[in-house]
DNA sequence: CGTACAATTGAAGGACATCAAAAGCGGTGG
DNA sequence: CCACCGCTTTTGATGTCCTTCAATTGTACG
């Protein structure tokens, strides 16, 4: 089981559990923070803050995934991690990288896979920002975030719970809130989706993936995925 | 000289030299490729293409980095690794991760922080294209060049040699090749820097990082890439 | 029941794209 | 040496996608 085995490689550094508020930070920008964690349940957001008061949302953080370590220890962070809901995660305070990584290989592996894996959804991101329209980065928002959180495509009618706003959806795709709201009323009276209170309704899962751009690409992206141990952590044994 | 171990980290992996003309691909979107390189000289794009035609460059590569380790071994690649000019790298065919991590803890920390420094950059790079205007773009993305070139913030009157066509310019931060163009024109008619054939002269350090919008943070952006071991390859000794 | 925040909708403006054409520049071959 | 080619850069005119500003309507919460 692959989230057990991430545990598994660890499970020896010593973590607490620890419970935060909506709108706390784990991390913050700027800040040198030697600790990282592992979300139990929740859902988080690394955002970066400009200068100008615009804020950039990078990434969203899942239950199951391990987050912000400090591979550059030392140095200051370059974005902070906000909860959006409450939060559970485990905190491993003040590692250290290199003495962690030579005692224990099998950290060492799953650590560059989540590095692979969240460079991967960072480029993925970026083309997505970088050279689609509003239309298509929403869509392919969405259906990214559905994959993610079952492991595989989305099938028709099938709901999520997606607890952001539509302001946080326009932070992560780079346009405004007005725009978003325009643009998901148009996918609903389209047929395509429902957003609604944070829960997300897929009703063409088809008509999505051609809107999102990736034509026939959305099973492989789901494979990936679920190869690579970014999985709901809901759907595990309760083993950890 | 941090260099020096990354290649004394992976020197028993028995890498073969290997020349590129520009244009050619060390490897292609889609493809399952377990190599993965250090570039020697010459410039590299990484670029994922979409059905449409589009093309996103995700990143440039410089010399001194490690390049498409194969994390996600088995994987198909995400992106494609384009030669800008002619290129010069040392080839380690067929890796193994877990082997060579489990083998060479080394080779493991090495591998984690330029993984970790790739994701930075693809998060700055992010962060640029989700909410800057064009001009803001632009100067972030040259200033960038410059200091991951120079190994610090560049001076008054330096120039740099950026092998890049506004074609490229635009590709990496989601503008046509005519807005850069004339953007690039503003920028110089307020002497701020000129571009030309290839050579970028950085007249106003100072306007120019107001124009890009890190205030001054370049120091501080500097001295990350620096302490990271992405420095210029020919600042080098010759040892390699 | 009032306050705060999220979502919605309209009107107007701006930043950037698209289309099209011309000019500069290096390379190649007659 | 000049003509020709491909590629990059430049510039203009026109259009559009998205933003900005502003006001209204939910909706949750103390």
């Amino acid at each position: 089981m692959p989230i057990r085995r991430q545990l598994d490689a660890i499970a020896n550094l010593g973590g607490a559990d620890r419970v935060l508020d909506a709108g706390a930070t784990l991390y913050r920008q700027g800040e040198r923070c030697n600790a990282f964690f592992f979300v139990i349940s929740g859902w988080i957001t690394l955002t970066t803050l400009l200068e100008n008061g615009n804020c950039q949302i990078l990434d969203f953080v899942i239950p199951g995934a391990l987050l912000g370590f400090p591979f550059l220890s030392g140095l200051p962070r370059r974005h902070s991690a906000m909860c959006v809901t409450p939060v559970r995660v485990v905190c491993y305070p003040e590692v250290r990288l290199d003495d962690a990584i030579v005692k224990n290989a099998e950290l060492a592996i799953v650590l560059c896979r989540q590095a692979a894996l969240d460079e991967w959804r960072a480029h993925d991101h970026l083309t997505n920002v970088g050279l689609r329209s509003a239309r298509e980065r929403i869509a392919h928002l969405l259906l990214e975030l559905s994959i993610r959180l079952a492991g595989r495509p989305p099938r028709k009618g099938e709901s999520f719970r997606i607890p952001l706003t539509q302001s946080h959806v326009g932070q992560a795709v780079g346009l405004t809130s007005v725009h978003v709201s325009r643009t998901l009323r148009s996918l609903r009276e389209q047929g395509i989706l429902r957003f609604v209170k944070q829960d997300l309704h897929i009703l063409d899962p088809v008509a999505l993936g051609r809107a999102a751009g990736f034509p026939d690409l959305a099973p492989d992206v789901a494979t990936t995925l679920n190869d690579t141990r970014l999985m709901n952590f809901d759907a595990l044994p309760k083993a950890c």
